[in-house]
This record gives C-alpha cells, sequence and structure tokens, in this order.
RNA sequence: GGGCGGUUAGCUCAGCGGUUAGAGCGCCUCGUUUACACCGAGGAUGUCGCAGGUUCGAAUCCUGCACCGCCCA
C-alpha cells in the first residue's frame, strides 16, 4: 500500500480506532483479547468526569496517562481493564441545569422536583456522547462493555448498601450541627467545597449597652464595645465573650450586655480562646452564625439562635429586618447604629471569606439537622494503609500533604439539599424513629415502633456526589455482589487523577474502599500534573484560555497531542502546552512515518511483499545492523525502567532520541548503502533490511501506548511472523533481547561516526564547498580495521570523502597533513584534502585545532588535579578512579596528537 | 502562620551524588545526495537564584535567605 508523504492523522485515526472496537480487544474478556490470565491483572478504574460538559485537555492528559499505562500492560498479556464511567456531580450539574432553565423561564422549584430530573436526565444524555466520543478520539482503550454512571443502578444499591453498614456501625449519624450554607445553590456543601478568598471587608465596633439589673433598661452610659465584619449576625447574639487574663473587662464579667434591635440581654462571659489584640478585645457570640462561636457556645450552653433562611434573608427572629437580604439587612443595621451613636468605628479590613466552589456566593455557617460520617477511625485506616505501603502515592511528595489532611479532616457532611443525587435512604416516623434500609423499595415499617410504611417520610435530601465517587472502586464492579469482576479485579492496580482533587478522590476511595472491602483499593495512587497555557495560566472556560482537545487533534492528530502531553513532563509537575510542544510533536510523527515509508519502499527485490517476518540472520549482518540492534535492546531496558517508575516523560524522550537520533540518523543511513551495495550477496542485503525492519518493528511496540494511532497504522503494513496478533495494540511487549547487545560492535560503529562527524565538522568549519568530493586519508587502529573496510562505502558517502585512503602509519597521516584538514577523531585521525586550500581555510582549521587543544587541555588539567588528590583516589570507589585514569590517559594521548599537528 | 513545589541556554522544560550539564523551540552558517524542508549537515549560547555546610567529589544532599507559584489554617 502506498503511503502518504506526510502522515496524516486524520487518514487513519477513525479506521484504527474501529479496528480495534471490531477486534474486540478493550475488554480484557473480548474475543481479541489475548490475556494470560495466570499474570496478575491491571485495573484502572478512570476517574469519571462529569456529565455536565466536555473534555478539557487536563481530561485528555490523565486519559493518556491512564491510557498508556494500560496499552503497556495489555502487551505484556496480563489481563488489563480500563474502566470508563461518568459521574452525576449534583451540584455542577444542577448549576449548570439551572441556568438553562433560567433561560427559558424556568426554574427548579417552577418544575418541581419530578420534572426537574426528568430535565436532567434529558440534558445528560446529550452531554455524555459528547464526552464519550472525546475520550474515542484520544485513543483511549476503555472498555465500553463495562461503562458505568454514578446515577446508574448498580451504583444507586452500592450507595444505599454502604450508607446502610456505616449507620449500623455508627458511623453514620444524623445530627443538628453548624454547616456551610451556599444560599445561591440552597444547600449544604463540604469543607472542601468553600474556597477561602482574600477580601478587604470591614471591622465594624460598636456598642452594646450593659444592662441595668436594677430596671432591666440598657444603661445609655455604659457599654461594651465589640468588633465584627458581620454586623447583621448581632440578631443572633447570643452572649459577649472576653478573655478571661484581660484586665480591661474583669469587672464586667458576669454582667449583662443588651443587643440592640432584638432587645436581648446576653451574658459577658469569660473564654480563653478570646484574641485579646482582636479587635476591642471582646467579641459577640453567634453560635447558630459563626465556627468558633459555635464552639463557644456549646462550651457555656448559650442558646443559638438562627436569623437567616435558605436564601440568606434575615428570618422571623430578626425583628424588623426579617425579610431583608443579608446585606441590606447589614446595611440598615449599621445605619441605625451610626443614628443611634452606637457605632465606635469602621475600619477597613482584610480577611478570608469563604465562597462556594461552584456558585461563587458567600458561604454563611448555618446550624442544620444533616448526615454525617464520622471520620476519624476510616482515616486512621487510610493512613495505616499508606504507611504499611500497601498503597504508594507518586510523587512522594504528596504523602506529607496526604498525611496532613487525613490526620486533620473533620466529620464529612454527606447530606445535600439538592435533587440530582442519590436520595438519603432514611426514612423518619411521626415519633422521629429513623430506619434506614439498603432495599431499594423502601423500609416496610419503622425499625423502632413498627409503624407501617405510609407512615414513614424519606429524607428529601441526596448525598453529597463524592459519596458515591468515594464507592467508585468498587461498585463498578458490582460491589456489594460479589461478581466475578468484583473478584477478577478489585483491588485495582493505579489510581491515576490530578493532584488538586486528591482529597476529593482519593482519600474518600480509600476511606470507603477499605471500610467496605477490608482491602485499598488499589496499590498506586499517581498524581498528575495540571497542564497549563503557554504563559502557565491554569485554563479554565471562563478565562477563555482552554483548548478544546479535539481541535488540537483536528490538527496534529491524537498521537502528537498524547506525545506532547508526555514528554517533557515529570511526574506531579504542572505542564505548559503551546503550538510549539504540538508542533514538535507532529514532526516526530511524521519523521517516524517517513522512516517507515522508507524502509516499507527498501525492501529487496529477494523479499517477496507481504513475505512472513524473518529475523536478520546474524551471521549475514554488517556491523551498522549490530550496532542499531545493540541500541535498541539498550532502549529496551531503558524504556522498561521509565515504565517501572512511572517516569513516563522519560519514556517518551528514550524513545524520541532512540528513533530519531539513532534509528534515523544512523541506522537507516548506515543501512542504505548496504541495501544499495551490489558487492554484497542478496543474503547480506536480506539480512540488512530484517534488521530494519526488526528495530522498527520493536521501536513501535515501545511507542505504542503513547502513540498508538500511528504505530499501528505503521505495524500494520510491516511484515509479521506467525506468531504475532493482527493488531499491535495486542502485540506482545518487546523482550530485553540480551543477546543483541553488543557492546563490542557498539563501540567500533560509535567510533566511525565519530569520524564522519569529524570530518563534517572540519569541512563546515573551514568553509569547504559542501557538494565536493574530497579525499581523505585515515590512520585506524588494528582493532577497528575490520570494521572500517565494512562499512567503507557507508564512511565515504556519509563524510563525502572519495578516495578513502587507509594509511596503516599514522606517522604519515601526520607529516601530510600539510596542506590537508586535520581530523581527529578518538584513536582515529585523518586528513581531508581540499582541491585548493586556500590561506583562509587553513587559517580557519588552524582555528579548530585550537579550541580542541584548549578545551583537551581544559579536560586533562581537571583529571589530573583529582588524580593527584589522595583522598579522591583512596576514598572513591575504584572504578571511578579507574575511569578517570584512563580518561587523562586518552586526553594526553589526544592533547599531544592535537600539538603536534598545529606543530 | 504551617506545608509543598519552582528558580538550569533567549523561551519551555528534563536531569536530582561521579567525565568540563541535556532536549525541543528560537538563533547563526550551509544544503532540494530519490524516507522526511513537518528535512539534512555544522555552529554559538549556561559562575545550574544567593550564602553557608556535608563530601574525595554538589545543579544534585543539608541549613539559611530571596523571589515566584500552589495547598492548608
Amino acid at each position: 500500500m502506498e503511503l502518504a508523504k506526510a502522515y496524516r492523522p486524520g487518514d487513519v485515526e477513525h479506521g484504527i480506532f474501529q479496528a480495534w472496537l471490531d477486534a474486540d480487544v478493550f475488554n480484557p474478556d473480548g474475543k481479541g483479547s489475548r490475556a494470560d490470565w495466570t499474570k496478575q491483572p491491571f485495573v484502572v478504574i478512570q476517574p469519571p468526569p462529569n456529565v455536565t460538559g466536555s473534555l478539557h485537555l487536563g481530561h485528555a492528559q490523565r486519559s493518556t496517562v491512564e491510557d498508556l499505562m494500560t496499552r503497556h500492560a495489555r502487551m505484556q498479556r496480563r489481563p488489563t481493564l480500563f474502566l470508563p464511567g461518568l459521574d452525576h456531580a449534583s451540584i455542577a450539574a444542577q448549576y449548570v441545569l439551572d441556568k438553562l432553565l433560567a433561560k427559558k423561564g424556568e426554574s427548579r422549584q417552577s418544575l418541581g422536583r419530578e420534572k426537574y430530573l426528568e430535565a436532567m436526565w434529558e440534558f445528560v444524555r446529550t452531554t455524555r456522547e459528547t464526552i464519550l466520543s472525546q475520550q474515542r478520539r484520544v485513543g483511549a482503550s476503555l472498555d465500553m462493555t463495562r461503562l458505568r454512571f454514578t446515577m446508574d443502578e448498580v451504583s444507586a444499591a452500592a450507595v444505599r448498601e454502604a450508607f446502610l453498614r456505616l449507620y449500623r456501625e455508627g458511623l453514620a449519624y444524623r445530627t443538628e450541627a453548624l454547616i456551610h450554607w451556599c444560599p445561591g445553590c440552597r444547600t449544604s456543601v463540604s469543607d472542601l467545597e468553600v474556597i477561602p478568598k482574600e477580601t478587604t471587608g470591614s471591622l465594624w465596633t460598636m456598642r452594646y449597652h450593659l444592662v441595668d439589673e436594677a430596671t432591666g433598661a440598657p444603661d445609655p452610659i455604659a457599654w461594651i464595645s465589640v468588633a465584627t465584619t458581620r454586623p447583621e449576625t448581632l440578631l443572633g447574639d447570643t452572649a459577649v465573650a472576653v478573655n478571661p487574663e484581660d484586665p480591661r473587662y474583669t469587672a464586667l464579667i458576669g454582667r449583662r450586655a443588651m443587643i440592640p434591635f432584638v432587645d436581648r440581654a446576653v451574658p459577658i462571659i469569660a473564654d480563653p480562646v478570646v484574641d485579646r489584640a482582636f479587635g476591642t478585645g471582646a467579641v459577640k457570640i453567634t453560635p447558630a452564625h459563626d465556627n468558633d462561636d459555635y464552639e463557644t457556645g456549646k462550651r457555656h450552653g448559650l442558646p443559638m439562635i438562627t436569623v437567616l433562611d435558605d436564601s440568606a434573608r434575615i428570618n422571623e427572629n430578626g425583628a424588623q429586618f426579617a425579610g431583608l437580604d443579608r446585606y441590606e439587612a447589614r446595611k440598615q443595621i449599621v445605619a441605625a447604629l451610626e443614628a443611634s451613636g452606637d457605632m465606635d468605628s469602621i475600619k477597613p479590613h482584610e480577611m478570608l471569606i469563604g465562597r462556594c466552589q461552584r456558585s461563587d456566593d458567600v458561604v454563611e455557617p448555618r446550624l442544620k439537622t444533616q448526615w454525617f460520617v464520622r471520620v476519624a477511625p476510616l482515616a486512621a485506616a487510610a493512613l495505616e494503609a499508606t504507611r504499611a505501603g500497601k498503597t504508594q502515592i507518586l510523587p512522594e511528595r504528596f504523602v506529607k500533604v496526604w498525611e496532613h489532611w487525613m490526620t486533620e479532616m473533620r466529620d464529612w457532611n454527606v447530606s445535600r439539599q439538592l435533587w440530582w443525587g442519590h436520595r438519603i435512604p432514611a426514612w423518619y416516623c411521626p415519633d422521629g424513629h429513623t430506619t434506614v434500609t439498603a432495599d431499594q423499595a423502601g423500609p416496610a415499617a419503622c425499625e423502632v415502633c413498627g409503624r407501617p410504611a405510609a407512615d414513614l417520610r424519606q429524607d428529601d435530601d441526596i448525598f453529597d456526589t463524592w459519596f458515591s465517587s468515594g464507592l467508585w472502586p468498587f461498585s463498578t464492579l458490582g460491589w456489594p455482589e460479589k461478581t466475578r469482576d468484583f473478584e477478577r479485579f478489585y483491588p485495582g492496580s493505579v489510581m491515576e487523577t490530578a493532584y488538586d482533587i486528591i482529597f476529593f478522590w482519593v482519600a474518600r476511595m480509600m476511606m470507603l474502599g477499605i471500610h467496605l472491602t477490608g482491602e485499598a483499593p488499589f496499590h498506586t495512587v499517581y498524581l498528575s500534573g495540571l497542564i497549563r497555557d503557554p504563559y502557565g495560566q491554569k485554563m479554565s472556560k471562563t478565562k477563555g484560555n482552554s483548548v478544546d482537545p479535539l481541535e488540537t487533534i483536528d490538527e496534529v492528530g491524537a498521537d502528537a497531542l498524547r506525545f506532547a502531553l508526555i514528554n517533557g513532563t515529570a511526574p506531579g509537575n504542572d505542564a505548559r502546552l503551546g503550538a510549539e510542544k504540538l508542533e514538535n510533536s507532529r514532526n516526530f510523527a511524521n519523521k517516524l512515518w517517513n522512516v517507515a515509508r522508507f524502509v516499507l519502499g527498501a525492501r529487496p527485490a529477494s523479499i517477496a511483499a507481504g513475505a512472513p517476518r524473518e529475523l536478520a540472520d546474524r551471521a549475514q549482518i554488517g556491523p551498522g545492523d549490530r550496532w542499531i540492534l545493540s541500541r535498541a535492546a539498550a532502549t529496551v531496558g531503558a524504556v522498561d525502567r521509565a515504565m517501572a517508575g512511572y517516569t513516563f516523560g522519560d519514556a517518551s524522550q528514550i524513545l524520541y532520541e532512540a528513533i530519531w537520533n539513532e534509528y534515523c540518523d544512523w541506522g537507516v543511513e548506515l543501512a542504505k548503502i548496504r541495501l544499495a551495495d551490489e558487492s554484497l550477496t542478496p543474503a547480506e542485503r536480506e539480512a540488512t533490511w530484517w534488521t530494519l525492519v526488526g528495530v522498527l518493528d520493536t521501536y513501535l511496540r515501545l511507542l505504542h501506548p503513547i502513540m498508538p494511532f500511528i504505530t499501528e497504522a505503521i505495524w500494520e503494513r510491516l511484515p509479521h511472523s506467525a506468531a504475532d496478533p493482527a493488531l499491535l495494540i495486542v502485540a506482545d511487549w518487546p523482550a530485553s533481547a540480551a543477546e543483541a547487545a553488543d557492546s563490542a560492535a557498539e563501540a567500533e560503529v560509535a567510533a566511525l561516526i565519530e569520524l564522519v562527524r569529524a570530518v563534517r565538522n572540519a569541512r563546515a568549519e573551514a568553509r569547504v564547498e559542501p557538494a565536493a568530493w574530497l579525499p581523505v586519508d585515515v590512520f585506524v587502529p588494528e582493532s577497528l580495521a575490520g570494521t572500517f573496510e565494512a562499512l567503507r562505502p557507508a564512511i565515504e558517502r556519509l563524510a563525502r570523502a572519495k578516495p578513502l585512503g587507509r594509511e596503516l602509519d599514522i606517522e604519515k597521516i601526520r607529516m601530510g597533513a600539510e596542506g590537508g584538514l586535520s581530523v581527529i577523531a578518538g584513536e582515529v585521525e585523518a586528513v581531508v584534502r581540499p582541491a585548493a586550500k586556500d590561506d583562509a581555510q587553513e587559517d580557519r582549521d588552524r582555528a579548530r585545532l585550537e579550541r580542541e587543544l584548549a578545551d583537551a587541555e581544559g579536560q586533562l588539567a581537571a583529571a589530573r588535579t583529582r588524580l593527584a588528590n589522595d583522598s579522591f583516589t583512596s576514598k572513591a570507589p575504584p572504578a571511578v578512579v579507574d575511569g578517570v585514569r584512563a580518561r587523562a590517559s586518552e586526553l594526553q594521548e589526544l592533547v599531544s596528537r592535537l600539538a603536534q599537528r598545529l606543530s
């Protein structure tokens, strides 16, 4: 088949993905699977993207990493499962849908729960198709037969069962407590979903008049001043607190102050948590609307008065301010206090304000009866798993972050006052008894008093999305049923995710996984860095700097995108992606395509088209062939090490260099000469071609996990052996071929490559006409003679040296250097003879030699200094010392030869 | 306030105890030799943030500092 002159990814990608699907190779049980079930399965449960939208480059990057690990394992014949999924993302999805509805003049409330959920299912049906097609385009080899959605019945059953177990064990409990309330989303949110933001607010200092205990009225001339950043909360104040050590206030402790507007007399209490340096040193206590005050309130048994409703408007407890928005109420309260002369001061104040991660509304602490999960015992077990090495976190530096998080975690509020999600399977009877069941139909009766189901009312709330996400590593496999998949694929292998959601994902999966299944859900957590734009900014849709992966794939191909996302990155480090990098990757794909085009077109006539793959006959191959085979063997080892260490950026770089700088630049160039050399036997030329084919085959296999499409496309056209499957995706990962390693051949050919380079360098520096064929006389040591003669035609052509004379006496080379360009390449020396060497050429040649001499002398001096140091020779490992000695004598030799040439 | 990361060639980044530190892009000189101009040949460019320390040996390990970024309070 003719190959296009340039690689055109658009022509091949679709067909190749379809071929993989047709072959049914993504499913470990598929008909095309070559899984060896005696091997350890490799399982990646993909962190499910939100159904709310389309994928961005970060998703593409993660899919690439997950997919490359998966493909690597698959080629090793491990039973391999890369399981796809989608997350219902309740709060995010409702946020998006509410906006869409608003455009149509509808709202959550106008539709009602049932209709709203119908609209959601409709919305989600379209977005999920977008997401799944994007996964296909990047080449993710996900097993779509096992596609899961966090809202499907399998997941729902897992959620109910998990909750029931936690409830029975006392780890899930319902209580009234202070929670974070987002008035925009009208739901509680977890600690993690509140984003503290630096804000310049105000610090208001206002007077609470002391109560004249005789009359019960406020004393107009005696007051205590308190500072606050939220004056409107005074409506819910139930105390004023001072530090017991604060001499300014000791006399006031035990007295009462009058809260304005609501005319409530509250005690002045002493509590050591009060910071004497903050404001006036006296603080108002609003237990129902502030975290610290809540704790203080509990310690002192203070009443807790809620003054805000679901929309953050002042409620009926707010006297004349009832019904006002919190900020309007603030304005009016401040104005009223100023009017009455009770506002001491207003100062600008730098502070952190918690905002909702989703809607950016200012979050209010608020008292609410909610379900909580007791985290301490779960976190302790998760911590134990990482400390015992059952789960490793990569890169290691994140272990510290992990440990800090797991020891500080507070109980997890799992109730959400939303509709899109798993409804909490808890029912309440009129007497306040709670019944929790995992039965989809609900309870038959109250489990405490036996009242019939008809009298019970189900909790209105749904679970935090992350509750179902936390079950993902096993709910996807059918848990709590002991399914065959669960038995075979749990625990999974690697959990790959971006480091910014380590807590959302990893922590919850670890905690719930260990608790509910008894095993850590994966042995490795691999944390990826973030993809940033060329200026280092985090990509986001709101900033408008996000890149659509599909557009990029249209431009440069999926392989180039994947390569660009992997190459030059280190685990956990952020990476910038711009046009340059993509272009470089595209060029690499094109280079690979073209070298394959050459190899396929260079097939000796004596080998039939479509002939089965043969291994190169080592008795017939040339030195260049030995060299590239040996290099390929080394590359296999290097890539294996990189893959084992999860340093995929290294793996890509190793392959880039091996393919471009070794295979293309020298392996193929040396082979070209042999393939065209009529003086060789057909068997010798065939062996060289089979060498090229064999090494290309190895590199395609090694590169396949990173660049699956182009490697598959090329491999398809390569001769195969009977043992090969039809598709590269399931072909065997190369074994490190120890027999191909040939350090002698490598060193000899490397020396002659150096000669060619040195001759080219001398010619270029002296500015000899590039096209000219020049006579070159070479001295090579006896040890290199055989290789030199074997490579003679190649050296001639690559160095444009003709005639290429071999001089046995090195002195003659040195004597004859007059009028020529001197070349010293290690032990090899040569003289290049331009037709007529002019003075300018002479000068430039001399300058080059002088530079080389200075360089060599510098290195020699450094080596000698080290060797002269007794502590170096006595303390450094002998191998290092010997290395330096050898190097020094080489340098010595080089220096004297250069000096001789210059004299 | 605590923690983590970064600071290496003009730019973007690898390297993280052992020859005088690498890649891509960019730059300079040259080149259409039938795989590739998405190419080839050659070249220039770095007191590896600063200051101490450990070591025979430090870009690499330790301490402190500066600046940038992120996370947590």
